[in-house]
RNA sequence: GGAGCUGUAGCUCAGCUGGUUAGAGCGUUUCAUUGACAUUGAAAAGGUCAGAGGUUCGAAUCCUCUCAGCUCCACCA
């Protein structure tokens, strides 16, 4: 053996050999189903470190191989509908252009593309991570086969009432020109002017002066004294457009301690004047285009910016005196896109919405009565929280990278027809062939909501479902698994699966932390402070790199990128790799008779009783008492104690003691340190035979 | 406004259902070393477990409050 493990190059080889021997197939063992299927990560960019932590879902997978299990981790990509496109927009910005350049088939054409780039980036990086994916299985959500199934689900909601179309305030980012759902809007404390602005006899508070020619009324609180003698009237008000008619309303939402107590409502173009609209059947009228820009209504001010005409309206309100004082030092949060951190514009839109209150449910019980276990158990309430307090999810999306919606309006009759993706002959209304689909497409949580079936089924693996093991951030439990959850359960009821417990998507929910940049910040690209995992993988070896993620952090807890971490489990690669030469040498000593002695079989036990618990720590998903426990054992009783202790007594019966010992850790810990534990395993033993196939050391009691 | 998380050695963090001298890695100090390994070994220093109160025979661990940092949810013009 070379006197130091280096483990540039011989990574890549054994992965190569792993895959090319088809050990990452389930089908190399004959046990019980295990199935864990990977987040598929967005095919729009690198991976980022937190897709490191998958490793853990490499250590489940390879932990259940060796038991014998049938053991699927399924590989994929996520088209990443908005976030894809507004990377690629980014590109197109930087060479002068802009989506609207291109006619849709073009610009879908040119996403695609780019991300069919992007993908084998991607997916090397998993490789060189030693993820022992099974990549014939590999699934990509613009698959034709997943987008049929998507179709379905889509017009079996809207077949049974869950589904409908209606114009509602949406949040709408007029950068990027789309809605988005209430989880993509971002709050932020901002400093913006209150105006004081006159109406009439009554003085009003607003920090949005520019859409007041959307108001089609006044409100005020039905308890409050000061202003009984208005409610239900009609008040003539002199405003920068000339006169004006305005009703005024009482409505419980109005705080009277808030400025001067009486508020203007235009249900247009803010959330709760929507809904005090709808108790008093207020009219909508919208003064602010898609674009951002004022609409008709806005008289002389049409055409301008938001921030332009509001600006344009206060120094004309000043010149006329309608406004009656300025709180400059006003605080409050404003809704932001997530992805621009431009303001969101609520603007009334035609959109698909999903009941979501009668999906939720189901999903609510099938945890409470632990069909689905949550790790850790905390996170439940963020899970609960969410679907308890869930409103109606709107599921267009106003780009074209993704599922184009399979709805088409009759022009005629303007009723809509919804099919599971043909492109329907006549309306079925009334039978006009003047029919027109849907310009948008889902929202990419949609498509992922339904990856566990639609992978399975699609790859001809349904005997995995439900899953073992849902591994992800808890940062997407809401996002990604609540919605994996609500709707799994509704297709499977509507494939009228009887037993629930197939009905549920996955049996257990593993929860992994975010990982901050070696000083606690969140890593992100605007902050230049992102690590790239391969640079790491190459510095440290894989091995170190998945060691140090798992040592150390409690499941769910944030760490921080940790290079003395990294440093210690290098340095334990390096200790494992001097145990084997260690034992390599002794080899010619192992001829000469002997016996055994105290300290030999002492060693065997608590070899085996390291075995017993990283098997129990292991199901239990505390993969940092896993790690913790091999490290302490391996190095500071085996080598430190053992070895020593052994030293001067190699006989042909000490010789196989330790080597026993030594192979039986070596396969505990391969799970964690996949290339070295292979690559001693090939050394020392040259059985041609691989450790990732090998029988896991610990029998446990069939239950 | 609601909910939650974190606060343990200089630094990064473990500490499971409360139980003998509170642990690891890195760092620091001392010693060893041509011998599997200096990517080493032996040893040492270093903590009023944020603070206060309570429950208990016994609490870092359970309860209450306070302080500090963070996150999520709702979004009041």
């Amino acid at each position: 053996m070379d006197k130091v493990y280096n483990q540039q190059g011989i990574e890549e080889k054994i992965y190569k050999t792993w895959e090319e021997k088809g050990f990452f197939s389930p089908e190399v063992n004959k046990g019980k189903e295990y199935s864990i299927i990977l987040p598929p990560p967005n095919a729009n960019a690198p991976l980022h470190f937190g897709h490191a932590m998958y490793v853990i879902e490499d250590i489940l997978i390879r932990f259940k191989r060796m038991q014998g299990r049938r053991a699927l981790w399924l590989p994929g990509a996520d088209h990443a509908g908005f976030e894809t496109q507004f990377v690629f927009e980014k590109k197109l910005q930087q060479d002068g252009k802009s989506r609207f350049d291109y006619d849709r088939e073009t610009l879908y054409k040119m996403i695609w593309d780019f991300v069919q780039g992007n993908r084998p980036v991607m997916e090397g990086q998993l490789k060189r991570l030693g993820f022992s994916l099974d990549w014939s299985n590999r699934k990509f959500t613009l698959d034709d086969d997943i987008v049929k199934i998507v179709y379905k689900t889509f017009k079996n909601l809207y077949d049974d009432g869950l589904l409908y179309r209606a114009k509602r305030l949406v949040n709408y980012c007029t950068f990027d020109g789309t809605s988005f759902s209430d989880l993509e809007v971002i709050y932020e404390e901002r400093q913006n002017p209150l105006y004081y602005i006159k109406y009439g006899p009554l003085v009003l508070a607003t920090t949005r002066p520019e859409t007041k020619f959307g108001d089609t009324a006044v409100a005020v609180n039905p308890k409050d004294k000061r202003y009984q003698k208005y409610i239900g009237k009609e008040l003539e008000i002199e405003t920068v457009l000339g006169k004006s008619k305005i009703k005024v309303v009482a409505d419980e939402m109005v705080d009277m301690e808030f400025g001067t107590g009486v508020v203007k409502i235009t249900p247009a173009h803010d959330f709760n004047d929507y809904e005090v609209s709808l108790r008093h059947n207020l009219p909508m009228v919208q003064v602010i285009n898609y674009d951002g820009t004022m609409g008709e209504r806005a008289g002389k001010f049409s055409g301008m910016y938001v921030r332009q005409a509001r600006k344009a309206i206060v120094e004309e309100m000043q010149e006329k005196g309608l406004i009656d004082h300025i709180d400059e030092n006003y605080k409050h949060r404003i809704g932001l896109c997530y992805k621009c951190k431009n303001p969101i514009e609520p603007l009334p839109l035609e959109q698909w919405f999903i009941k979501m209150k009668p999906l939720a449910e189901p999903a609510i019980k099938a945890v409470k009565k632990g069909a689905i276990k949550i790790y850790p158990k905390d996170m439940e309430k963020m899970y609960f929280q969410f679907l308890e307090n869930i409103k109606d999810w709107n599921i267009s999306r106003q780009i074209v990278w993704g599922i184009r919606i399979p709805a088409w309006q009759c022009k005629d009759c303007k009723s809509w027809v919804v099919t599971e993706g043909d492109a329907p002959e006549k309306c079925t209304n009334c039978s006009s062939k003047n029919l027109i689909q849907d310009e948008d497409t889902f929202d990419t949580w949609f498509s992922s909501g339904q990856w566990p079936y639609a992978t399975l089924k699609t790859t001809n693996n349904q005997e995995y479902y439900p899953t073992t093991v849902m591994e992800t951030g808890y940062d997407i439990l809401r996002w990604w698994v609540a919605r994996m959850v609500v709707l799994g359960l509704y297709v499977q009821k509507k494939l009228e699966v009887e037993n629930e417990s197939k009905q549920i998507p996955f049996q257990n929910v593993v929860l992994h932390g975010l990982v901050n940049d070696p000083l606690g910040k969140k890593m992100s690209k605007s902050k230049g402070n992102v690590v790239d995992p391969l640079e790491l993988v190459d510095q440290y070896g894989a091995d170190a790199v998945r060691f140090s993620l798992v040592y150390g952090t409690a499941l769910g807890n944030d760490q921080s990128l940790s290079y003395p971490k990294l440093d210690a489990a290098r340095k334990f690669t390096n200790k494992l790799w001097n145990m084997a030469r260690f034992i390599e040498m002794k080899r010619k000593e192992s001829k000469k008779d002997g016996d055994l002695s105290a300290g030999d079989k002492e060693v065997s036990e608590k070899t085996k009783a390291l075995a017993k618990d990283i098997t129990r720590l292991l199901n239990l998903y505390d993969f940092n008492h896993a790690a913790q426990n091999l490290y302490e054992y391996i190095w500071h009783e085996f080598a430190d104690k053992y070895i020593e202790d052994v030293k001067q007594r190699i006989n042909t019966k000490t010789y196989t003691n330790l080597l026993d010992n030594y192979l039986i850790f070596l396969k505990l810990l391969h799970p964690f340190m996949p290339f070295i534990t292979e690559e001693i395993y090939k050394k020392l033993w040259g059985t041609g035979d691989y450790l990732i196939v090998s029988k896991w050391p610990y029998e446990e009691s069939t239950k």
